[in-house]
DNA sequence: ACATAAAATTAGGCACACCTAATTTAGTGG
DNA sequence: CCACTAAATTAGGTGTGCCTAATTTTATGT
């Protein structure tokens, strides 16, 4: 149960590219993280040295990126939370999926894992509802109109 | 028009403290905006120089801080965020308040207008809706429990 | 096998935001 | 008016995360 100091959330979205070119494509390289993440390879390489440091991502000298058990278990929960945020911001609020993801993207270092679980319930309690899911994209965004021409801004 | 480099979310917070001391108790001293963040009084110093460069802040030599016109529009539109936020959190996802605003607090530099928009028109949304609002608050808790229940995580 | 290209790494630097310790300035009481 | 305190400031240093340029290693094609 050693809970060392917290992840950065520089050091969150390595691991979420590590574990999304994992699953997407195999295996992680370098450069393609570097790509990901729009930063140089120096950037990379840095970066993997410290969650070397820490246990979380495991890589033979000039090979492939690998995350461990333990660096997996934080990517999928960082990954967790930018899907759920994701899923909200696109089906609840509207949003179109590019503005959604990138919105997500900003926030999911941010939110509390209570905050996760009810943001997700709440996404299921509007699709469970009948009289509410019966159009919520419908009513919301004709009220959303309404809304937003009498109160811009 | 002349848009320079965003803020980062430091900035955005010392201006925010400046903005709410300025209002809840008339002036903005160093010292209580050290307090306020939570950081030391040097550290304070520093950001005032750099928020005088942009001329989003005014202070006399040793004397009280204060908003120019412009530092008070973006520290108004980040109160707003964090308000906004702060009342979906507490309103819709029945956090308590405490919680609420930490959250908001580490959510809003992250968030587009856009979304703090569609956020806040929920908010009214469910609360004008009568079927939804006879007790958001009630149902949504009922099926929360249920919801965790069965999917812990 | 070997030159060459591509990828990973090291070296060295910069910006930001924070700190403690030392100093300067401003305000207050005797 | 002067000493003393409290607040603001300066000086100097740390950690993080990013960059470019130079270097090393690996992989490839002929």
């Amino acid at each position: 149960m050693s809970m060392k100091t917290k992840l950065s959330s520089q050091m969150e979205d390595y691991l979420e590219a590590i574990y999304q070119l994992c699953r997407d494509e195999g295996v992680a390289r370098v450069k393609a993280i570097a790509g990901r993440l729009e930063v140089s390879n120096p950037s990379v390489v840095g970066a993997i040295r410290k969650l070397k440091g820490r246990n979380l991502v495991a890589q033979e000298p000039y090979g492939y990126v690998r995350l461990t058990v333990e660096g997996e278990k934080i990517a999928g929960a960082v990954t967790h939370r930018h899907e759920v945020l994701s899923e909200f911001l696109k089906d609840i609020l509207g949003l179109d999926l590019e503005t959604a993801s990138m919105d997500a993207c900003k926030i999911e270092h941010a939110v509390s894992p209570e905050t996760v679980r009810r943001l997700r319930a709440v996404a299921e309690f509007i699709k469970k509802e009948p009289q509410i899911n019966l159009d919520w994209k419908k009513e919301f965004r004709r009220f959303y109109q309404e809304y937003v021409g009498g109160d811009s801004r």
